[in-house]
DNA sequence: AAATATATTGAGATAGTCTCAAGTTAAGCA
DNA sequence: TGCTTAACTTGAGACTATCTCAATATATTT
């Protein structure tokens, strides 16, 4: 059901595709190493086309940053709903938790980005934010309705949690991280007091 | 104890003070309206001075940010030590910790320079960091101490616990942050499992 | 009213974003 | 095969920003 590509209308040309799949593949270089605030001129640079050729293919850098997740965003949802069939619903939260945190870390600034596509409907990432937030809804559901988890958590917060975490991470040491990740899990079980 | 100014060597000429007050006062409305990343071009022009004097006095964005955070940082740490005489060690923390992010989240992108800051020895901000950062460390022994905190939470992790907790509320409404600080003062909590 | 230390200026080097008219090239058809 | 045309690429150009520094201007001191 996955298609990797730019969802053409008709068939690319094949200079087309061949400058396409180089400047995905030197922007995911480039926003490893310098984030994904990196210079897409010298994305451009990189993969040996003019920039007026990167912005033809993508607009926008949320549109280049949306090429680049797409397969990766889907594969997270599809996560989440095998994740239901596992036979513990705390377990499977947390290790869906694990997962979209390492996504969201792995670009410096993209779980900014991230965030800023879940509110803003005209980013090319919202589609695929939500459909990542929907997902991690049913999961948080099960695991409030076998009282794993406190109800008063919604789907954006733990939307916001993940990010938050992924956030931290981009900052600190991977312990540190992790001891946050099990904060954050206390912090989500029904609370002990009234 | 607290001096506001550009810590001066010598007493700075007049046309210079005047100056360097229009920066920050404009910097501030810029930072606010815009996040720290705002155009300090800008900046210059709305002080109506050249850039090259913004430049004079403050080689680097951090060098503006810690002049405008100077007197802030400094209060935050003087609150962390008149909270430990507050008879609730774990109400004292939490007091804190809801200063500290309302502080954190003054500007858009605060919380991440913040935390580059904390890291960055060479960054203008580092020793004010580094001060609220062991202020902090003392409320928070004191509540681990007292019982109310889990014993394995460091002084780095609840400073980026309130980083984080800022930067989340940077891009959600403000129900949502409150939720999110309740969760994560519950995550603190001693845990209730061996 | 100099002299001098201190500040300010703004052009210039460099770099990035984004656009678009002109040029090039792949694909399909005769 | 060569022509046609739609698809694609190019790179200069209009902006904006960061940061530096020689020339200039101004406050303060004597």
């Amino acid at each position: 059901m996955t298609t990797t590509g730019p969802a053409p209308r008709r068939r690319m040309r094949a200079d087309a595709r061949r400058n396409y799949e180089r400047l995905l593949a030197e922007a995911a270089a480039a926003f490893a190493e310098h984030g994904v605030e990196s210079s897409l001129e010298d994305v451009a640079r990189r993969a040996g086309v003019a920039n007026g050729t990167l912005y033809s293919h993508f607009p926008t850098r949320q549109a280049l940053l949306e090429a680049l997740m797409r397969d990766r965003m889907e594969a997270l949802a599809s996560t989440a709903r095998d994740l239901l069939d596992h036979p513990d619903a705390h377990e499977a939260l947390i290790a869906w938790a694990r997962a979209g945190i390492a996504h969201a870390a792995m670009y410096r600034g993209l779980a900014t980005s991230l965030m800023r596509s879940i509110e803003d409907e005209t980013s090319e990432l919202h589609a695929a934010c939500q459909a990542v937030l929907t997902a991690g809804e049913r999961l948080l559901e099960r695991a409030q309705a076998a009282g794993a988890v406190r109800s008063d958590a919604t789907a954006p917060d733990f939307y916001t949690l993940i990010n938050a975490l992924a956030w931290a991470g981009e900052q600190t040491t991977p312990e540190q991280g992790e001891r946050l990740l099990t904060f954050a899990i206390d912090g989500l079980r029904p609370s002990a007091r009234p």
